[in-house]
DNA sequence: CATGGCGTTTACGTAAAAGTCAAATATCCT
DNA sequence: AGGATATTTGACTTTTACGTAAACGCCATG
């Protein structure tokens, strides 16, 4: 496992930009450390990385993926604080799941559309 | 099964605005009938408009949710189309395998966040 | 030593996806 | 018919998530 990945080594891994990186910093998700002024990103801030593109992906905006990004810090010590943050886990897989419905059921189409696509060829007698 | 919806009773129904349906129609996703000036929605606009907001919530862009709205059209009557559109849907599908593997991930973090919260509750002694 | 490559900040630009507002019609109800 | 309510079009604005350009620092290599 490596001390420091540099900037550039990030947006090739991940196809992303140096612009994205940095405004990701802005924006208050990662906190690469420095040498002088130039970042030095560490294995847990790779990591943040892979978790911000995979919300990315899943259609989350900046403000939702900063929101889930909290909930993997260090569990609160307080009580309340506690299940308050369980209430937030649980809103957040909520959401997740409404996703994993609109994802099966847009599969279940696609598989659908195929289906006709492929009787269509059989009915001109192609070879599949 | 009703016949027509009207703009507003659809913009109840889905949680979106009358800008938000005429910028679906602008954008040629659908194309409700018209008694005048006025849009009568059918059923079938309105299932367009379901896959439309699912697409959306899954973080599909308006051109991505085009692309598939496409697909779900009847399957086209000549071969080269037919096996090209089979190789457009495999794309697709493709993506939301990927966002699939992204989803499962994430509920898998938080899951263990949960886990962690709901232990250090059970160490400061409270009853779950 | 200057050239290239990677890094930095600051500032302005932009595309996508609507939101907002106004003014003009349409439709519905009595 | 007439007033209330709903719709339409069009123009302008906003937000998000970066892109892009300018201007400069650091350092290794020919």
């Amino acid at each position: 496992m490596r001390d420091y990945y540099s900037i550039t080594e990030l947006t090739r891994e991940f196809g992303i930009s140096t612009r994205t990186l940095r405004f990701y910093e802005d924006e208050g998700l990662i906190h690469p450390a420095r040498r002088g002024r130039t970042r030095l990103f560490r294995p847990s801030d790779r990591h943040l990385v892979r978790q911000i593109i995979r919300g990315r992906r899943l259609g989350f905006s900046i403000n939702e993926i900063r929101e889930i990004i909290q909930i993997y810090k260090e569990p609160p010590g307080e009580v309340g604080q506690l299940k308050l943050m369980i209430e937030r886990i649980d809103e957040k897989r909520d959401m997740l799941r409404q996703k994993r419905r609109d994802l099966e059921e847009t599969i279940e189409e696609l598989d659908n559309a195929e289906e006709a696509c492929v009787e269509r060829l059989v009915e001109l007698g192609v070879s599949t």
